[in-house]
DNA sequence: CCCCTAATGGGTCTTTAGTTCCGTTAAGAT
DNA sequence: ATCTTAACGGAACTAAAGACCCATTAGGGG
């Protein structure tokens, strides 16, 4: 009788919970794409995931858990940096990535989702910190190499190389809506090449 | 009998007309400073206002329009270019005037709204991109000044110089929600300025 | 100053979001 | 296989968002 303080599916997390919240997150990215994080409907997403409205309210307090979850969920599944063996294409993986991400339709969505949902919801914006700080440190590794092999000054922040190439694509999708394509995520990572070469990162 | 496919405020714009929108423009960033996009009800806009819950109806469509007018509001306010000499202390000071507008509590919150907004909404998308088209035409001419001056390579695409500042620092507080301060900000200017001295804009 | 009507605002109605209650289903431990 | 109870789901309920109607107020042209 006191374990209702304790959050539900936490203690029978197998079988139908498991599937009640691979259900809830399909139908939270489906919703998500056609009709944002401002158009999603707690109610909607129940039905599209076929279980009851109860539990999803119960299970994730609003629209903002939800789609921090789906990111908690993303983040388990990010991929390991590029190793090419040259800094240049290194950096170029990195960029095409983000552009294959914030393009994709379900991804690029729920990426915006929680952007959206990160402007005004602690665990939202949590839930992306924590994304991104991973991301970005597993990327990281690739400048790190670079400095090893002597492409790039002693020195060199790599965390920010990183952050340098994302921006300017993050920047373009969320805040001048210019269209983002292929030659904008190459040429961010040649900016940021450039600069780092020239120590614009070191210190 | 016919102007009724009109919008409400358009024919008797003087007056009663602008100090209600000027009220609710007011209240609705008092109410992002508090609850941010996704907690913005249109009741509690009329009611801080003082005005009548249908008038903020009829006038804005939703909560999104709201916003969208706040960002078009904003646009005709955006300052000129800085022109103190030399690129360096020009990108230095657009980088920290873009820290400024960020920082600030209520216009910060105001940007993240729209920004939220627009990730979902085509009128606050619209609205943002107007105004940032603005603001960075206003602000490459300084780097068309640094061209004439022979400080940056000719050919240099001003616009991206002046996208590449803001992008790391939109980055950060959207996207990573790290901590955005001056440092962070000089250092934008300055990488930018790297990569641009070194032809990485050129083209 | 007067008139016409654009624009506002209170009140009411409808719809949708979110809560609570309780019976049913199925983990998972023995 | 059986039992306990975590977790789910339908239904009824409350609260809030949003739409509508119509009387009142005040721009701005004459």
């Amino acid at each position: 009788m006191e374990q209702d303080s304790r959050l539900a599916g936490t203690v029978r997390p197998g079988g139908r919970t498991a599937r009640v919240r691979a259900a809830v997150l399909e139908a939270t990215q489906d919703e998500l794409v056609l009709h944002g994080f401002h158009g999603l409907s707690m109610d909607a997403v129940a039905a599209r995931a076929g279980v009851g409205k109860t539990t999803v309210y119960r299970r994730w307090t609003g629209a903002a858990g939800l789609v921090a979850d789906l990111m908690t969920e993303l983040a388990d599944q990010s991929a390991a940096h590029a190793n090419t063996g040259t800094v240049e294409e290194d950096l170029r993986a990195n960029a095409l990535s983000v552009l294959a991400a914030i393009t994709d339709e379900r991804l690029g969505a729920t990426l915006q989702a929680v952007i959206a949902a990160a402007t005004c919801d602690k665990e939202a914006a949590a839930a992306l910190s924590t994304f991104y700080e991973r991301r970005i440190a597993e990327w990281g590794k690739s400048i790190d190499l670079a400095i090893r092999r002597g492409e790039l000054p002693e020195g060199t922040d790599g965390h920010e190389v990183i952050r340098a190439i994302s921006a300017p694509l993050y920047y373009r999708l969320l805040v001048t809506k210019e269209p983002v394509d292929k030659a904008t995520a190459e040429r961010s990572a040649t900016r940021a090449l450039v600069a780092a070469r020239n120590g614009a990162f070191v210190g």
